[in-house]
DNA sequence: TGAATACGTTATGTATACAATAGCGAGGGC
DNA sequence: GCCCTCGCTATTGTATACATAACGTATTCA
């Protein structure tokens, strides 16, 4: 093994996987680019069987591309791949809503997701929002949504929400607009929360319709708001934009 | 490489996976049963890189599981895991039949499924039908599934798609059908076509709630079917079935 | 007799050596 | 001058050797 350094405490191939995609969310590699194995080994540290694990699974879940000659490539994404990522997204979360809804969620069960709320509200009350409490807020509003999909009790439906997020919660809409309309996205923050409400309401109430309509028209709201925030861009930065906002802002 | 015969016409991996693939399916190796590497390196011919990155696609195909302390085990569903992945599929073609309709499709591109359409039918009409057609049935039904799903023109909603299939198409529903009850199945497979004429017709005239409502339905047509031809099982012994029936009865 | 510990065996995780192919460039022929 | 071909190089695919951790068993002590 050399004079390699190995840091024991976590698997090389998980490091390798972590270190990749912070190089492709991050920028460093660019849609379309190839990736070298031998280039990866050198940046992760890790040697080329856990390194070839790592992009295995980085393919599986959709940020890379294999080339039929050998070896993957950073996937490039369209405008339209994204939006229909963010409809597809929620569409799986209506499901899972109403999954909690049909079949029951405890008053104790929901009790996250009501504090979840609160303290999103609590943030989007300052007008106008600093960056700081932006960032909070995706990480809280990731949590709500992911506390939500947990309720429909459905494995098999949580491990596909899961594998469906990728692209929307590294939607550039986020990006966007923290760049440079955060006041225009609190508006449409705000709104969302109401969509929150209501999907809890749902629930509590076991009104299985209503909570899956309400989350795909959340999805539908998070779609128009990607392609307001695109509409001056004459092409999409994509993944560049992923490392800074992780999750998108349905 | 010894005297190791090597069969240079496919990759050892994809060969590796496509074995253990059959190996699971075919129950070979059972749910909860934990895949030892050596042993997977004998029965595929390959050796222990590349069956282990055939180990990980499978994992994430969602027909493996890793174990905690190293290694993985095949996958163990409940029946409620297979009637919530038909459902969420149904959900999925859904969405890709209104995509279909409100994006338009040319005439030119709904031939071919009116044609497979066409070609169902005339299978149905011998009652009671064969062991034989029935399987060709199951062939031209993932077909047509395919077809109509493509139509959706949306990258993602398709690879997700795929992802989702693997539990439903590999539902046992159709297992114990063509065993016991192919009279009855064939009842249900005919009110199945009366779906997927109404899905060409309103994608026709690009009526997108409406083909995504029918696709829904369909999909509940399935979850009722698994759920009587289970009534009387004790317990699920789903994996053996998978390489008897690869695809479900919706 | 039971439980706990230590040791050995076995299997997985990691690293690297080897093989083969694809892409690219240079040189020669038409 | 352009195109085709041959060969080299670089990179991926495969195999295997080595390290390490986990599990099972046996032995010993309480």
């Amino acid at each position: 093994m050399a004079e390699r350094e190995v840091d024991r405490s976590v698997s090389q191939t998980v490091k390798a996987q972590l270190a990749l995609r912070d190089q492709i969310l991050s920028g460093s590699l660019r849609p379309g680019e190839r990736i070298s194995e031998l280039q990866a080994v050198e940046t992760t540290g890790a040697s080329r069987t856990p390194v070839r694990m790592a992009l295995v699974r980085l393919e599986e879940e959709g940020l890379l591309e294999a080339i039929p000659s050998g070896g993957f490539m950073v996937k490039a994404f369209s405008e339209r791949d994204i939006s229909d990522s963010i409809e597809l997204r929620g569409t799986l979360e209506g499901l899972a809503a109403r999954f909690a809804a049909e079949r029951g969620v405890s008053a104790r069960e929901l009790e996250p997701l009501k504090e979840c709320l609160a303290a999103i509200e609590e943030l989007l009350r300052q007008v106008p929002i600093s960056v700081d409490a932006f960032s909070s807020y995706v990480a809280l509003n990731a949590r709500f949504h992911a506390l939500l999909t947990e309720l429909s009790r459905s494995p098999p439906l949580i491990r596909q929400i899961d594998r469906a997020s990728a692209l929307p919660f590294a939607s550039p809409s986020g990006f966007v607009m923290a760049q440079s309309a955060l006041p225009e996205a609190q508006q449409i923050l705000i709104i969302g929360q109401e969509h929150h409400r209501v999907v809890i309401d749902a629930i509590e109430n076991r009104e299985g319709a209503r909570a899956e309509a309400v989350m795909r028209e959340h999805a539908r709201l998070a779609v128009r708001n990607l392609r307001l925030a695109l509409r001056n861009r004459t092409h999409l930065d994509l993944l560049p934009a992923l490392a800074l906002i992780k999750t998108a802002t349905d």
